[in-house]
RNA sequence: GGGGUAGUGGUUUAGCUUGGCAUGAUACGUGCUUUGGGAGCAUGAGGCCGUCGGUUCAAAUCCGACCUACCCCA
């Protein structure tokens, strides 16, 4: 397995590997979840729930079926679904007068109903979400997590009584976001998307991309302010206390299992998973090195640390298995458990135990007394380092350019002066994708790299996973 | 969207050219010996060869369609 050499190949490998789903399952793009990839699943809709919960949004779930006519009363939303979309057309035997749709997302579920929740001003804002799985026909090459056809949605619904307080949504969004990203140490950046790579419906679509070993950007997320483009077909009104009735403004805020995709692509390495300690199922792994006359002594002693770090709050596993230590090392290495805490004979003579990162593979020694502290300790800096080193790679993976002649495999950046001519021409040019514009400025002083005209803006362009 | 490669016990793989008992490894079960970086021996179980159809006395093998996975190009 190596990632340097061949990410895809790497990728595929891994995921079957260390188990995080089986692709088995005979219908194209839709995989089964195992108990060790929902595990990871569920701890990042944990914290998602954790986070937009401690910002009074409320979670809801509405039905998997869309009325066709439903569907189609934002023009630009069917769109930019029509061609991608499930159909249930029978029930039973007889065909359905209104044709159904599995969701692809549910805009168009969720608004009639807003229609009916929305009264007067003091029901908004309006702020919640849910954790659903949507469908989508994609054509492309499907691959684990990333591109499926059955996806491990979260989405978030928000109305508000005008455009600045959906503003001021959007920005919580991006604090939300930047929690989130921390807990997982994945480096991201917020790029404007174009008009004509927008959110069908939006007023504008703000992307999270983050950038994988091969150069291509994967998009984790998308922020929309949609304005009242769905509210008035959806006739989402509210009467002020002005007695006048006005349309709401609304946001959404989507992100999918490719959060799992991206966490597996950006911190796994040669040897396997390397799971950040927030989303690791098992945050770390006592191994107990048994030797001969002395083999319940060790395991009796094993039972005790692994309790005693359990107690300190450390999601802890105690591998008790009949295999050799070496074949456990190599299994938990793959899983990607970011410690393993060994104790042996010549640990415990010693009054100590062995502390294995399984991120940089170094060794260290903890007091056995103070074990517990030790391991809390070294989780944290763990998820620092990953953090730290992931936004490194990110960083370095970025590059200016001012000619779009013989561009690297890499993240580029070049000023734009913001026409969709220019625009067009970039993607045309680069056979790449502009990806977008930094939301947070970013000082850049330079020229169009089409006309040549001085802009402050830069562009991103990528080859998109 | 266009082109290509491949599907054989859980995984991996031989057999396909030239139709005739489906091969090994690994993983799994059991027993004993082992245990600080992938243990050894013994023994056991597991496959109507992706699906459907065609050719044939006979199909994993030849033909067609479909499904799925992977690769390359747009």
């Amino acid at each position: 397995m190596k990632k340097a050499e061949d990410f895809s190949e790497w990728y595929n490998d891994i995921v079957e590997k260390a188990n995080l789903t089986d692709k088995r399952y005979p219908v194209k793009g839709m995989n089964v979840w195992t108990p060790y990839g929902w595990k990871i699943m569920r701890a990042i809709d944990t914290n998602i729930r954790e986070e937009f919960d401690a910002t009074s949004h409320d979670e809801v779930c509405f039905p998997l079926l869309i009325p066709e006519d439903q569907f189609a009363k934002e023009k630009e939303h069917i769109k930019g679904f029509d061609t991608e979309v499930f159909w249930v057309t029978h029930a039973g035997l007889t065909p359905l007068d209104v044709r159904l749709l599995l969701r692809p997302t549910s805009e168009t579920a969720m608004y009639p109903i807003f229609s009916l929740w929305v009264r007067s001003h003091a029901d908004l804002p309006l702020k919640t979400y849910q954790i659903v799985n949507t469908f989508r026909y994609e054509t492309k090459q499907t691959r684990a997590f990333i591109r499926v056809r059955e996806i491990h949605f979260f989405e978030s619904h928000t109305c508000h009584a005008d455009f600045e307080d959906a503003e001021r949504q959007v920005r919580e969004d991006y604090e939300i976001l930047e929690r989130l990203a921390k807990r997982w140490c994945i480096p991201y950046k917020l790029l404007k998307r174009t008009d004509w790579d927008k959110f069908p419906g939006a007023a504008y679509t703000v992307g999270i991309d983050t950038v994988l070993p091969n150069g291509r950007t994967l998009q984790l997320g998308s922020i929309h302010q949609y304005m009242d483009n769905f509210s008035k077909p959806y006739e989402i009104k509210y009467e002020g206390e002005d007695g006048q009735h006005r349309y709401a403004h609304q946001t959404t805020f989507g992100m999918s299992e490719r959060l799992v995709g991206a966490i597996v692509a950006i911190h796994g390495d040669d040897k396997g998973l390397v799971l950040p300690p927030e989303v690791a199922t098992m945050q770390a792994v006592v191994i107990p090195v048994l030797a001969k006359g002395a083999t319940e002594a060790v395991s009796q002693a094993a039972r005790e640390l692994a309790e005693e770090i359990r107690q300190a709050g450390i999601r802890t596993h105690l591998d008790e298995r009949d295999l050799r230590p070496g074949a456990k090392y190599y299994d938990w290495e793959l899983k990607g458990v970011p410690l393993r805490v060994e104790l042996g004979i010549r640990d415990m003579e010693k009054g100590v135990v062995t502390l294995v990162r399984r991120d940089t593979g170094e060794k260290s020694l903890a007091h056995r007394k103070d074990a517990a502290g030790a391991v809390k300790d070294m989780l944290d800096k763990i998820a620092a380092d990953l953090l730290t080193n992931a936004g490194s790679i990110m960083d370095a993976s970025i590059v200016t350019v001012d000619s779009l002649d013989d561009l690297p495999d890499k993240f580029i950046r070049a000023g734009w002066c913001g026409t969709e001519e220019c625009g067009h021409r970039i993607e045309d040019r680069t056979e790449r994708n502009i990806i977008g514009t930094p939301v947070e400025g970013e000082g850049f002083k330079g020229m169009c790299v089409v006309c040549g005209k001085p802009t402050t803006t830069p562009v991103y362009i990528a080859r998109a996973m």
